[in-house]
DNA sequence: ATTGTTTGTCTAGTGAATGAACTAAGTGTA
DNA sequence: TACACTTAGTTCATTCACTAGACAAACAAT
């Protein structure tokens, strides 16, 4: 038998306690009254909870607010800057490190160019860049609550990273290596998950509670955000899309399935496509996505074509994607954004084509607008969150 | 500002309680000095929470239990039989009917063939089997306790049926109809949402907690155990994953989309098969699935060849599926059930070829035991538990 | 018979939320 | 200005559920 949480006052009061904060984090500036009122709980208890938060000084009391027609109440704020979070978003060729506030505000980042860098070069990057961010952080009662990275990588529910083949990463716990240097909480995530996560907190996300968030670039990796959560599979792999059989007659993939999407619809995609087409070029240019956006930008029909194309292909895992969700949103974020002005419109023709009709009509679908940033924010978010929550279990 | 639960006495009470029962019932006999250990519930709590269900006749004292070396235990039962719900389940040429006790052991059933019936004649048909079943019911503290019924069909959050093709319903209130004529709760749900949740309750996935449901009949459904819990999606209309695309170049299907999973791997994809292929028969035969399994009995090379085909189709959607939700558990259901014998091996063959090999560590595939009664008995056992969790709203 | 263990009940105590009284500080009106 | 009325926030006695620990009952082992 599984070992229940059990419900005490002691719960009562942490799970009140972190309603109200949150309730405070989401709405400030806010008054004891009206949080009485919105969540349901008596005047008294919000009254000595606050307190407790206020002397914790996770919250502050600023002046009066407005009257309502009696006395003008005290308005509460959430004490942004109680602490800070790091969060890291580790690329294949680069290595991103944001310093944010407990809000998820960006205070400080710092991005550096890497190639080929071993897992242990690598984490030394990460604890340069950690310690100069540390650095540049303002005075606060908390410091560094917690450390968050996000990893193009399969992550088990340990948070060890089991496998990263563009990193060419197998079997790293990279979580010990950084939790024994800083003695903080620390929190590893797939990319894509964490960049859903960013999205939901921070981006277009924002007002959708089932959200399949499409992180395009070199593959195509999916991180779904189910009932407002964050879900992880059985094993926490779950969300490798991008390996989705669309044509079961189409070529071999490396992952030793046939007809990958990500053979279609991905970075990699397109620079085959381009590449096949024979684009008329400098011999020291390299093919690239920012080259073939430029090409895009002097208005070049056929690689405008090439990008239509690619849009059909995402319309299709996309179209999939739908049918087993039913999700309200779709976000495409990562590197594939740069396209968005050529990929919009073909990708909504497509879609409408195609998808079940009762489930595409409440469904919406953006590109991100965090830029390169939703990875590294949502994982700061998590750890802040994790912060905030103070030990409470999630339910 | 969303209104959240508060938590109080009242509900940590209630959980405790809920918590009490759902042990009991799923771990009886067992004593209350077990059931405090388990919990980590004090030993008095347990004694009063544990005389409160009782007095409620939702549980019985049975004799002492075995010594361990002390005073005996009084073990505790889970009164199965307090009350009883019913279980329906509407295919497109059936309606099926189950009484079965809050334990949901199956006390009566009852089957009807049906076909082209109106949704009003339809709704007759379910009258009549309820009030036969409810005829031969026992006595009991509670009676008849809720209803579940399960369709075909999409069904959304206020649980009405917006579009069952099969059925050709579009927009019924099933639930308002049944409710109003019998007072009691009702809940209709999606069948391959039921039938999943049958088979996580009674079925071949007890043990599991991320399982995929395959419901294999004219189409394909699929429902989905996350996390322990059915997942549906933003409107309930999750799971079409019969409509996704396994061929971008297949023909079309009637959906509006092209190369559909279900044009290749249902019952009807079999049947067609077998009618290109052209199976010798007498005139009045019909072809149907029972004839397909009879000469796959009888040895017939071909028929079993096409079934080969069909289990390597039914790989290219199971392996996408895998790779989305990185399950634990796949179960297949419903008709194609019958051809387990000779989809098994190539089914596995199939799998082992194409998925990420990450994913397929801990996967299990399974084939349902419940012949065709998933779908009724997870409707059934929905209402139980609506019921026994006493107006507790869900985390 | 004695000792120790396990089961279950009982009682006093604790802590958290509640309701209501109360203070504080404003608005609106004559 | 005086007064009535509102709204905001605090204080305090009350309620209620869980807990700890004492206790009794029932049993095993020596």
């Amino acid at each position: 038998m599984k070992i229940n949480q059990t419900f005490n006052q002691h719960v009562v009061k942490k799970r009140n306690k972190s309603l109200l904060l949150h309730c405070i984090k989401e709405t400030f500036p806010v008054s004891r009254a009206e949080l009485a009122n919105s969540t349901g709980l008596n005047k008294g208890t919000v009254s000595s909870l606050v307190n407790e938060l206020i002397d914790e000084q996770l919250i502050l009391e600023s002046g009066p607010g407005l009257s309502s027609g009696g006395r003008r109440p005290v308005m509460l704020l959430f004490n942004q800057s109680a602490g800070y979070t790091i969060g890291v978003d580790i690329g294949v060729n680069y290595v991103l490190a944001i310093l944010t506030d407990l809000q998820g505000n960006i205070s400080n980042e710092k991005l550096v160019e890497t190639l080929n860098l071993s897992f242990e070069e690598t984490t030394e990057k990460i604890f340069t860049l950690i310690d100069e961010l540390i650095a540049t952080m303002p005075g606060s009662p908390y410091g560094v609550v917690g450390i968050g990275i996000g990893v193009p990588a399969a992550v088990n529910n340990e948070e060890e990273i089991i496998l990263a083949p563009n990193l060419k990463w197998k079997n790293k716990n990279l979580k010990k290596v950084i939790e024994e240097k800083y003695k903080i909480p620390v929190k590893i995530k797939n990319e894509a998950n964490a960049g859903a996560y960013g999205e939901k907190k921070f981006g277009v996300g924002k007002e959708f509670d089932n959200i399949v968030y499409i992180s395009g670039g070199i593959g195509i990796g999916v991180g779904l955000i189910l009932n407002g959560k964050l879900y992880k599979g059985n094993n926490g792999f779950s969300g490798e899309l991008g390996h989705m059989t669309i044509n079961m007659y189409g070529p071999l993939c490396n992952c030793g399935n046939k007809g990958c999407w990500e053979l279609y619809a991905s970075e990699k995609a397109l620079l085959e496509m381009v590449r096949q087409y024979g684009i008329p070029m400098k011999s020291e240019q390299e093919l690239s996505l920012e080259f073939i956006t430029k090409l895009a930008r002097n208005g070049d029909p056929k690689i405008i074509e090439l990008i239509g194309q690619l849009a059909e292909h995402l319309a299709i895992g996309i179209n999939n994607i739908i049918n087993t969700f039913n999700p309200e949103q779709i976000i495409i974020g990562n590197r594939l954004v740069t396209l968005q002005n050529w990929l919009d419109e073909p990708l909504r023709e497509s879609m409408k084509k195609n998808a079940l009709t009762t489930h595409q009509k409440d469904l919406q679908i953006h590109f991100s607008k965090l830029e390169s940033r939703s990875a590294a924010l949502g994982v700061a978010a998590f750890s802040a969150e994790n912060f905030l929550t103070m030990n409470l279990e999630e339910a």
